[in-house]
DNA sequence: GGAGATTAAATTGTACACAATTGCTTTGTG
DNA sequence: CACAAAGCAATTGTGTACAATTTAATCTCC
């Protein structure tokens, strides 16, 4: 328990701790911070643009997935409460509509205006300018992806 | 530029955009979510255990540096308009001080109380319960580990 | 030594996150 | 049909993030 070799392993754990919940932490705010530029000329925020992007997908699919506020928030991970004021201002700025389903009053149903699916047009050079921006080999960021996709994976597998 | 080979390449970066830049958003805020329960039970938010363990690692490091809310920022990448409130509320809370530098009337110098030393005897098991919530092997860990210090490097280094 | 630049923290304003609660709507059961 | 249970979005309240501005102190250079 008190062992030198007990202390070395806590120091350790303590030390991945801190190394792996805090790096990732500033890892994912120094991405959004590489977006911001981009997303400005777009009058977006990150999480905006993610659900831009999930829109957009859903747009070009088909079957399409019926757009509503939970099925958004389970592709994302965010609940109504993140949600429906960042849906509302995105409303605000006529990108896209909200309305009650008629079939299910319970839920409602998004789709974007044709100055959404415009956007997607103007959006489309982000993921090129951001990939460049990190700096990093393709390879690199190949695997730094699929290392976070295990680990989210693990984490939301339960 | 409209040729198919450009087209996938297209998609394959907005696949990667998509994939990197919003998993790395889900898992950091997944690992929150696995600190959550552990840190209620010390009463701290996941950024104010952060501070925490800056300032518990400083407070055992000779010489110690000078825990001041720019170096504090610094090594947590946030800055004044994210801290001054947080310290706040962990000043609040009886677990540090924060008092002008006598030497540096533009400085606030940051101390731990010894509610704030005793704070980290209760945190110890912290890490290890949380890599346990993990319910992943220590080996990827270490792996998902260095890949992010990796991206968050190259993504401050410029 | 004093005007202007620089620096540090605080403040202001906007936008997430998320737990907990509320208000409807629908569903399921007897 | 009635009514309890479950489902979905919205709301409320707290706590970050962060850009931009403000305030106060220190530094620099002449």
């Amino acid at each position: 328990m008190a062992t030198p070799v007990r202390k070395a392993v806590d120091d350790e754990l303590l030390a991945l701790d801190r190394q792996l919940c805090f790096k990732l932490y500033a890892a994912s705010r120094a991405v959004t911070k590489l977006y911001r530029p981009l997303l400005d000329e777009l009058g977006l925020t990150y999480p905006q643009y993610l659900v831009l992007l999930v829109l957009w997908e859903w747009d070009h699919r088909a079957p399409p997935p019926s757009p509503t506020v939970k099925a958004l928030g389970e592709r994302l991970m965010l609940d109504s409460g993140t949600l429906t004021p960042l849906l509302k201002r995105l409303e605000a700025q006529g990108l896209l509509s909200r309305r009650r389903s008629p079939r299910d009053e319970r839920e409602v149903t998004l789709a974007l205006t044709e100055a959404g699916r415009a956007l997607q047009e103007r959006a489309s050079a982000v993921p090129e300018r951001l990939l460049c921006a990190t700096a990093l080999p393709l390879a690199d960021l190949l695997r730094v992806r699929d290392e976070i996709d295990h680990l989210l994976e693990a984490l939301t597998a339960g």
